[in-house]
DNA sequence: ATAATATTTTTACACGTGTAAATTTTAATA
DNA sequence: TATTAAAATTTACACGTGTAAAAATATTAT
């Protein structure tokens, strides 16, 4: 066996009896040869696995084959689950996926953007802080790379917007915590930093209004990611306070509904629709751990797939159609409502 | 104003008065430049804001500052957790962290590892899946390459592990269940596909001996990393079976400790150590949600921060002995008992 | 078989930086 | 001030690929 080692494609073009330019070609998109030559190239290939470096494809390409993916924080599970989708999905599209947390802050979203400009991508999936956003150097990015945002929109940024409807879904839930029940008040931090918080809030405010109910926010300290302990603490407080007016609380993401839950299992309040129960507690998401709380939440699924699918595949468009297409149609999907025990 | 746009570092040579070697160097190493030379590039460098192509620079650099971080999936926020921290603290150390999930596959493994080889990282930090990895490839790549382990070892791989001593963690968790009650179960996966199961049951096994008791296995069926749904309908099926020994369970990890406090609540059966109790179940890791568990899960804390400081200063020492070093010594750190409601 | 077309090959230069060697300048020391 | 050591500059080539233009070849249609 003669399994000389390939140290470029200078030495692969000779081992394999195909032209460099031809090569070069093939490497960039594989249909864009003869498919003889195809079949001749990766039969070389299996004998000589050469791969081309990466650093020297990219130093000349005008447009690389990295599609950027930038997402608020890597920690919080319903982030990294669309992202994992999201990746897979870029992988099968031939493209090549680069991973991004913004760590929950926006000046690691702005470095995050910057470093990811030096990699030169086909075009950038971001998933914006939302309103901590510092909008205007997202805005300078989405100028020079077509730039999908989903998840939370920033108003006039970027080509597209891919994410779901708070409107409808949060009114789904409220309609069906007043149909059910008490009408519900609703529970989020004073000065919510994650994304589409304050979206649910005006969709909560809207639903109530429109059943003829007066809306009623419940608004606890709190300024990290730390969901769960904010949710938590904020609830022990209203429970030791008897500060709940109402025994029905929405809140406005599933985290805080977990740690609601906690502190109302250590209070022993009993949690659920059923008799006995002191409150019924709802969420928005559908987070990966929801199904597993004490009792199971009640909440509102975004179908992540669908939302990963058509932001990969928006992207693509603007990408393919070498940046002619300046916007494409925002996509807004409706959540679906998840009946479990808490409410 | 004349603030031309600067292409190259050329360019930037010209503009700023230093020559092009020694702007070389000073991205390189900003140190490695005497302090008035850096002083004249740093005014130059607010003026025109250049930065240098980060695929030129890594094509002929032999060595590149970039550093490898595969964890066994992303999507447990476990693994999210630590490589947040020790990617704050690659950045922190003048390194650029490449980060990559395995998606809890041994393909993905290994295809990010051929990926990462591309990359020509310094180093890598791995965190394999364990028992699933491929460990002739994994072996292949610490060949050439300064590889660290963290979380799990595979023995006789890489050039340090740095991780936590399962055997006294898991010891003083059984210790302490012995002495406060029943002595426990071990709750885990038939076919676990986690890294460190193996080494806990073993653990846990030699804990109970010493102590003068029969160790105790359930092993649920499973093969997903969905590990809270896994411990879920495994505890089902014993608590609708009458099938548990004793009421002191032992999980194998915290998310199937979650699963299991959720069927548990589901059955009606009240955890904790109080009075009226049925059930006492500890778990291992502590999991940033096993405190908003119903009740709050007892568990042992590894220290992420540590873990990480020294899994990068470890495979720093060797990038900096220009792979000289062979060897660095492993490092286990011992977990911290967290009693907490739930036994 | 011939013409028309599509594909590949040949040749050559570009990209932006790393880096080595010899030389010159600057700073530190005596 | 003279000497020495350290650092910066000049010069020049390397890296591995992209890509353009012209020539050669293979494929398809007539």
């Amino acid at each position: 066996m003669t399994t000389k080692t390939i140290k470029n494609m200078e030495e692969f073009a000779s081992a394999s009896g195909i032209s460099r330019p031809t090569l070069s070609k093939y490497f960039n998109d594989p249909l864009s040869v003869r498919e003889s030559t195809r079949a001749k190239i990766e039969v070389a290939l299996e004998q000589y696995d050469y791969r081309p470096n990466i650093y020297a494809i990219n130093q000349n390409r005008v447009k690389t084959k990295n599609i950027g993916l930038i997402v608020p924080n890597l920690t919080d599970p319903f982030f990294a689950g669309i992202a994992r989708i999201i990746e897979s999905i870029i992988l099968q599209k031939g493209y090549n996926p680069l991973l991004m947390s913004s760590h929950g802050g926006p000046n690691s979203e702005i470095e995050n953007i910057v470093n990811l400009k030096l990699l030169k991508p086909a075009g950038v999936l971001l998933a914006p802080l939302g309103r901590a956003s510092n909008n205007e150097s997202i805005a300078e990015l989405c100028e020079d790379l077509p730039t999908v945002l989903f998840d939370a929109n920033l108003e006039g940024i970027g080509h597209a917007f891919i994410g779901s409807d708070n409107n409808t879904s949060v009114a789904l839930m409220v309609e069906y915590l007043c149909r059910s029940g008490e009408p519900p008040i609703f529970f989020e931090m004073k000065n919510p930093i994650n994304p589409n918080a304050y979206k649910r809030r005006n969709a909560y405010e809207e639903a109530m209004e429109s059943l003829g109910h007066n809306p009623h926010f419940i608004q606890v300290e709190g300024d990290s990611w730390d969901f769960e302990k904010i949710g938590f603490d904020g609830a022990n407080q209203l429970i030791l306070n008897d500060d709940l007016p109402t025994n029905t609380i929405l809140c406005s993401n599933d985290r805080l509904g977990i740690g609601f839950l906690a502190a109302a299992f250590q209070n022993h309040l009993k949690v659920g629709h059923g008799a006995g129960c002191h409150l019924r507690v709802a969420g928005h998401d559908d987070h990966p751990f929801a199904k597993y709380t004490c009792p199971s939440l009640t909440t509102v699924s975004q179908d992540y797939e669908e939302i990963a699918e058509a932001s990969v595949n928006s992207l693509l468009e603007i990408i393919d159609s070498n940046y002619k297409v300046e916007r494409v149609a925002d996509k807004l999907f409706s959540g679906r409502l998840v009946l479990r025990d808490s409410a």
